[in-house]
DNA sequence: AAATAATGATAAATCGTTGTATCATATCGA
DNA sequence: TCGATATGATACAACGATTTATCATTATTT
């Protein structure tokens, strides 16, 4: 088993065509004003060598020399994550597309080895990293300063100390506080809030928990463990908590996936939503659009954080200094999955529907 | 604005600290057996200088000196895609898994500019590519023989000349004649087949046409105009559709996603799938036992083929001269979307409960 | 006319690795 | 004791680009 080579036109071989220096022809095909002068039908000449030759520029011995590489990286803590939902795939293709956009190429880095963390991070092939779901643990922020790596924290929240370049993030707590005030507007007095199971200790279901702890508590609607639960990834809990006779008349579940999972379930109990029961999401991706019925969402400008992601890598990379961390607004989609609230319970509504 | 720069431990410095050559650090470091040989000894001096040091061999000058990169790139025709059902994000994470599994990376590269396409293939910075639902026309596969890239095809069928390393896909051909023979057994006795607008000339699509058509005509069930539909993504011309007295009683729709819109439309015209209605999608991701009703599908097995995808490529970047297009066999996940047929066609059965 | 500036071009250093070629010194068999 | 082999280590030439320093030659000043 012999290794295969590829092999392409080199600067050297495009030089000796046109007849001129090495250094010409470099000068020459990058275009810009430098120290080095052609004249220009020899320019021409060089252009037409290079043309001939389907000459490309090798990639590696440029970066080596320049010490940029146009390639950034992307890190998720489990990649399998772009498989749940919509939510990651948004994120990621708006980070491809802004980096498309400004002509760097995008790199996808396995999940960190924390035994050795800087053979993918300091081996010179990135410029800036952008890290999705910063873990809290300060062992990550350590690789990425023994790395000397400039990134930015996506869909994340500050921790203590400000290590990276900047944090984007959007305003979670906020957005459950609309959520909750949203429901009330309605005339719901008993609210359920639901997280996932192995999500718990995501900064981002964190700050919606506290957000919805303190609207409830603005509100005087009640708020105590019951009004709280994790459920697994697919909601199988619900009949047994139907079966429980819960109060509530909405539930806001902490992202848009769960949301959908749950309007499977209350379907499936033969409740009828928003009629028998208001349910809201988080995220609002155009996934929100597509469901039965359509999802009623606290808006992440998800695309519009990942691309702010990568413009404020790209500025830092470029020297800038003033760069702040950025919280982005949430807001409310009201679509048609809540309604005001019907003045039984769901499980009495669904008790009146089975006689 | 001037740019930053990154600096770490070169095997020089790592030398230096170590009182001994490069050379030697080189060999050390990469723990083959080479022509170089060190004593015990100072293999421990230069182990212990480097872990001081941090050292991190710079990936770009490897590269450039073993004209290896360890980077595996993937082409979309359009990523945005990965945003369009969970078919993609699948394919996405199970390349990316195997590169991982391997030590290679994972680089995404934009849609190839077919102005400048080898400034993106042909820069030395990829050892490979794989590229996803590979167009028919020739000049793509010219573009990849100009820049002696190394390349599979993935969820693609070949044209006629097998330029490619390899192509993989999935019998898709098979796959129709196995849901519409599912159906046939069923009692249904008038299908419709849904391609998606923008999607009629994928080779995905074509052949799950091609095998419908020949296995309605192979159970003699009628394989009309009316009976092959090009709807929107949001398959809005359902209800007119329906109005316009279809007779089928099962739907084929071309993937797994449409299947889902459409079940959602059948939900919201007041039919009930699959006691009305059959329906059948294609791709069969978990998603498929996410919906109400859990979709019957055609199942590709898509990790399995964007695992093999790279595993040829890579063996084919080894120097392995053995290895040939692979088709995956197809087989049927009978789920919940699917039932006997009813006596009566849906519009009539709507009627029925309208009065 | 002499000094200065501008123009056109090249040679060579550098980026950080890898690996071959080279050179000592020590060990061995005869 | 003398060649032959083993061992330990280094020097240096690539890899392919960028860029500074250098050197001619010609044009422009004063």
């Amino acid at each position: 088993m012999e290794e295969r080579k590829k092999s392409s036109a080199t600067l050297k071989q495009v030089a000796e065509r046109a007849g001129v220096s090495v250094s010409a022809v470099s000068s020459v095909l990058n275009g810009k004003k430098s120290s080095i002068r052609v004249s220009p039908d020899k320019a021409q000449l060089i252009k037409k060598a290079a043309a001939d030759l389907h000459y490309v520029p090798n990639g590696l011995a440029r970066s080596l020399r320049t010490n940029r590489t146009n390639n950034i990286g992307l890190v998720f803590e489990n990649f399998g994550d772009i498989t749940e939902g919509q939510f990651y795939t948004e994120l990621l293709d708006g980070v491809a597309q802004e980096l498309f956009k400004n002509k760097y190429r995008l790199t996808i880095l396995p999940e960190v080895d924390r035994q050795q963390p800087l053979n993918s991070l300091g081996n010179g092939l990135l410029d800036g990293v952008i890290w999705c779901k910063l873990p809290q643990s300060p062992d990550v922020l350590q690789i990425l300063k023994l790395a000397q790596m400039p990134f930015v924290a996506l869909h994340a929240r500050p921790s203590e100390g400000h290590e990276a370049s900047a944090y984007i993030s959007s305003d979670n707590y906020g957005g459950a506080q609309l959520a909750v005030e949203h429901l009330y507007a309605n005339g719901h007095r008993s609210i359920l809030f639901v997280l996932e199971q192995g999500e718990v200790d995501v900064p981002d279901a964190q700050a919606r928990l506290s957000g919805f702890i303190d609207a409830c508590q603005a509100n005087g609607i009640p708020c105590e463990e019951t009004d709280i639960r994790i459920w697994s990834k697919d909601f199988s809990e619900f009949p047994q908590y139907l079966a429980s006779k819960p109060p509530h008349t909405g539930i806001i579940c902490w992202n848009e996936r769960t949301a959908a999972v749950l309007l499977d379930r209350a379907r499936e109990a033969g409740l009828s939503v928003p009629n028998d029961l208001s349910v809201i999401g988080f995220d609002s991706t155009p996934f929100s659009e597509k469901t039965t019925p359509k999802l009623t969402c606290v808006h992440q400008p998800i695309r519009e954080m990942a691309a702010q992601a990568v413009k404020t890598l790209l500025e830092y990379l470029n020297g800038s200094e003033d760069f702040t961390d950025i919280e982005f607004e949430t807001t409310l989609d009201v679509r048609d999955s809540t309604e005001s609230a019907p003045s039984l319970a769901p499980w009495q509504l669904k008790s009146l529907k089975d006689e």
